[in-house]
DNA sequence: CGATTGACGTACG
DNA sequence: TCGTACGCCAATC
């Protein structure tokens, strides 16, 4: 009944991959989208996240920021201020938009979900 | 149907 | 080292 591999989009992917951030952890797009096989089409996670409240369950998409933990997508969730709040209530602490030691929070699933 | 944009990242100068 | 250009794929105008 669905559209042949829909689950099985790229975007798909990027949910999954999102949802299986744990909490107070942070990851980039490019992270995941060089997880994905597509290092270079980073752009497509940012756009997958568009979606990302249309899908079940939502995913966290405060957990995901720019490879910099600059706050990017800030200005797409309920008000540009949820994201920071999300953030910082799971430990994450945010300063000016841009995440407090975002190298240690940095959670990357080529690496977590590689482990042997 | 064609051109532009988009929550990024890498390559090149 | 910093700045600019390009690529990726999909959605929107």
């Amino acid at each position: 009944m669905k559209k042949s591999d829909s689950l099985d989009s790229f975007f798909a992917q990027v949910y999954a991959v999102v949802r299986l951030i744990p909490r107070g952890r942070v990851t980039s797009y490019g992270a995941i989208a060089r997880y994905l096989g597509a290092a270079r089409s980073s752009r497509m996670v940012g756009w997958a996240m568009n979606g990302s409240h249309t899908v079940r369950p939502k995913v966290p998409a405060h957990r995901v920021v720019n490879r910099i933990g600059l706050l990017t997508g800030k200005h797409h969730f309920g008000t540009p201020a949820l994201m920071k709040q999300l953030l910082e209530k799971e430990g994450v602490k945010v300063k000016k938009d841009q995440v407090v030691d975002f190298k240690k929070h940095f959670w990357d699933p080529a690496v977590e979900l590689s482990i042997d």
